[in-house]
RNA sequence: AGCGGGAUGGGAUAGCCAGGAGAUUCCGCCGGGCUCAUAACCCGGAGAUCGGUAGUUCAAAUCUACCUCCCGCUACCA
């Protein structure tokens, strides 16, 4: 990698995170492939030689648990998404070179022998620790296969991540009173030999990585935290059957069926890609070992990754220090995208509130719109909101009213009036105009901003309006026809500029512009020189690039989107209700449909307490007056518990009380808080053991 | 809790890294123009003390410190 400017004349390689084999694509992965898909065509507009790559990722314990739920090998299951991944792709335009998987040979071998050399040049060691193991089965339960107590805050949670509780990763073996997912047997213990990646000895290098480090400010700023803290060393095997079997370098033997951990096989396949592309190609187009392994100073490739922003520790330090552990080059970037929210919520897949890849292709919309929205409705590493009317808006108003509106008023005027381009030279301002568009879209591509580089196609646009409004050719046609054939010969120019500079973000419509200015071949195979050059004489009359959408449609979606969304609820709280009634008779409030965030539940301070004194009020029916010991002090709170009628024996009792109620007065007795109970009796919370008086209920 | 990202006219967004004239663009609002163009387009206007406080500077949206609020990450969610 270097750190030129683009186009350098090193290969680069532009890749895309891998989706993972177990689900649909919703517009929110799209995001990033339709960004990677924009820069890498951008890099070639701009010369830069490219492959764009990617792949889907087969293995790791999701595969396996979800494959044997639905009675299928993981293999056969995993498959099954690769191939609708890669027909997805293509039909939003986003056209990989190589588009592979981590279960195919390619993958598999160089996997191997890139953890072969790691291990060869000193970075692997093995360790015994404990893992859980299925006695009654006879098997192991890596990851996601048990489940058990967090060791660190006690919630319930999965082998590999205490995902309900405090959210921490948890290392195989940490997870207490462990218990099969697959037969809900007790697991137990075992001491197993596993191989642990020594990442902590990268620490030097990776700190002067993240400073050379290209792309978004998140991906830049985010590792900083485990780098320049302590790094923990990496357990990169598995108990399992799928995956890639660690490569011993010995005759394979019945006690070691170890393979190797998801994310590690996982990001070679960015590099086994390239090596199948080079292999389809041949090496003198595209030669994956020239831009995958030259030294990080002499040679190599530019290598830029484009993630999304949840991943971005594996890509900034578990990657590169494997890359240099291999001998392999450095990325260049990361480019970590935002995430997409919903009419301003987050996506939801399992309350349906998505709006699906295939979805959105089934309503009829060119992909073009949908990757002019995601490009450029804010920064790469912006999160974006997706609405149907924003994007009905962006829609009419910019592809419709400022793109395709320009092109078409000024082709159609040069074919009617010149038969094609006029015969004039281009204006000075038109072609500085028409510079200073290139140089945006050359400085954006290396600032690492998709958006900027769909900008710069639009803007210039939207200045061939302008021009051809001010200067009013249709009077000039009869007034001044020297004068008209200037300004519609410079007119051209601006389509055909924009044409090849839109060209990455609307592959489809650009290209279909570039045909309209008579442009021959495809304009993805042209350079941003080719902006300049001039248009062909002859061309035929243009038809327009972009419909608009009406408003009525807006609607209609929005009214699919809330009806798929309350079918989903519904069946939820069918279900739920399914098993509740199998419990019980009496009739229960359903649970408010309403979620708080934990801000709103932190608000109430409930501490435990002790009674101390319980007196009937005077004239009330249910009315006690208490005092209550809350650690810090003594209340004094009213409680309609008098069904409890055994007020004497209430003193001594701990209670759990909502500590920063409002105060209030009843029947003449100041109450200062509430003690929290159960139901219609009055059921008193209290606590199982040994909190004190004063401690937070959390 | 630590870390990352963010807060910019009514809404949505750019600018911030490399401080410097009227703070960008889209929507909406008000007024005008044009008729080549998809009721498209163009021009003008109203509307922002750029989350808060303090500082650095001749000059701060931009840099520094502290604070508030939103979103996320913390080792398997794009």
């Amino acid at each position: 990698m270097s750190h030129e400017e683009f186009p350098t004349d090193r290969p680069a390689v532009v890749t895309c995170g891998l989706p993972y084999a177990n689900g649909d694509l919703h517009i929110g992965h799209l995001r990033t492939y339709v960004g990677g898909d924009v820069y890498a065509r951008a890099l070639r507009t701009l010369g830069q030689e490219t492959a764009f790559v990617s792949g889907s990722d087969m293995h790791g314990t999701p595969v396996a648990v979800n494959a044997e739920e639905a009675g299928v090998s993981p293999e056969t299951f995993a498959l099954e998404w690769h191939e609708t991944y890669a027909e997805t792709f293509p039909k939003f335009g986003v056209e990989f070179d190589n588009y592979g998987h981590t279960h195919d040979t390619t993958n598999v071998e160089l996997t191997s022998e890139i953890v072969r050399t790691l291990d060869e040049n000193g970075h692997v060691y093995e360790k015994e620790i404990m893992v859980a193991y299925d006695p009654a089965e006879e098997q192991s339960l890596p990851d996601r296969y048990v489940e058990g107590t967090c060791p660190y805050c006690g919630e319930r949670a999965r082998g590999d991540e205490c995902d309900e509780g405090c959210g921490r990763h948890l290392e195989p073996g940490e997870i207490e009173d462990p218990q099969s997912t697959i037969t809900g047997n007790p697991a137990e213990y075992r001491e197993q030999t596993h191989k642990f990646f020594r990442v902590s000895a990268f620490q030097d290098y990776l700190a002067e990585f993240i400073d050379r480090l290209e792309g978004t400010a998140n991906a830049k700023n985010q590792p900083r935290e485990w780098i320049e803290g302590e790094l923990r060393d990496w357990c990169i095997t598995r108990d399992m059957d799928w995956g890639i079997d660690y490569p011993d370098g010995e005759e394979p033997s019945d006690e070691s069926d170890l393979v190797l951990y998801v994310w590690v096989d996982a990001p070679i396949e960015y590099a086994a890609s390239t090596k199948q592309y080079s292999e389809r190609v041949g090496a003198d187009v595209f030669d994956w070992e020239e831009a995958w392994k030259g030294s990080a100073d002499e040679s190599g490739g530019e290598v830029v990754h484009v993630i999304g922003r949840d991943i971005i520790q594996h890509h900034t330090v578990f990657w590169p220090a494997m890359l240099r552990g291999a001998d392999y080059v450095e990325p260049r970037a990361v480019m970590a995208s935002g995430f997409i929210t919903l009419n301003g919520q987050g996506f939801s897949t399992s309350r349906n509130r998505a709006v699906w890849a295939d979805e959105y292709l089934d309503e009829g919309f060119h992909p073009d719109l949908l990757r002019y929205y995601l490009a450029t409705n804010g920064g790469f590493q912006q999160d974006v909101d997706f609405s149907w009317e924003r994007f009905r808006e962006r829609v009419n108003n910019e592809l419709v009213g400022t793109v395709g509106n320009f092109a078409y008023r000024a082709l159609l005027f040069a074919h009617r009036e010149f038969d094609g381009t006029p015969d004039a030279d281009l204006s000075t301002e038109v072609r500085e105009r028409i510079e200073d568009a290139i140089d945006e879209f050359t400085a954006a591509v290396n600032d690492y901003s998709v958006r900027a580089a769909g900008d710069a196609a639009v803007s210039l646009a939207s200045f061939g309006n302008e021009y051809i409004q001010q200067n009013e050719p249709w009077n000039l046609v009869d007034e001044d026809p020297e004068r008209a054939a200037q300004v519609l010969r410079d007119c051209v120019q601006v389509a055909k500029a924009v044409s090849v500079l839109f060209a990455p973000v609307a592959p489809g419509t650009a290209d279909r512009l570039w045909s309209q200015v008579g442009g021959e071949g495809s304009v993805h195979d042209v350079t941003v020189d080719a902006a300049l050059e001039p248009p062909a004489p002859d061309f035929g009359e243009p038809d327009e690039l972009y419909e608009k959408i009406p408003a009525e449609r807006v609607e209609e979606l929005n009214a699919k989107l809330e009806a798929r969304v309350a079918e989903a609820e519904r069946d939820e709280e069918g279900d739920a209700d399914a098993d509740d009634d199998a419990e019980t008779d009496t009739t229960l409030e359903p649970v408010e449909a309403d979620r708080i965030g934990f801000e709103e539940f932190q608000d109430l301070d409930m501490r435990v307490g002790e009674i101390l004194e319980a007196e009937g009020i005077e004239g009330a029916d249910d009315l006690a007056r208490l005092v209550v010991d809350i650690g810090v002090e003594e209340r004094q709170i009213v409680a309609g518990i008098k069904q409890l009628h055994d007020l004497d024996s209430l003193p001594g009792t701990r209670v759990v009380v909502l500590a920063n109620l409002e105060s209030a007065e009843l029947f003449g007795v100041e109450s200062n808080g509430m003690v929290l109970a159960a139901g219609e009796e009055a059921d008193l919370l209290t606590t199982l053991a040994d909190a004190d008086p004063g401690e937070r209920v959390r």
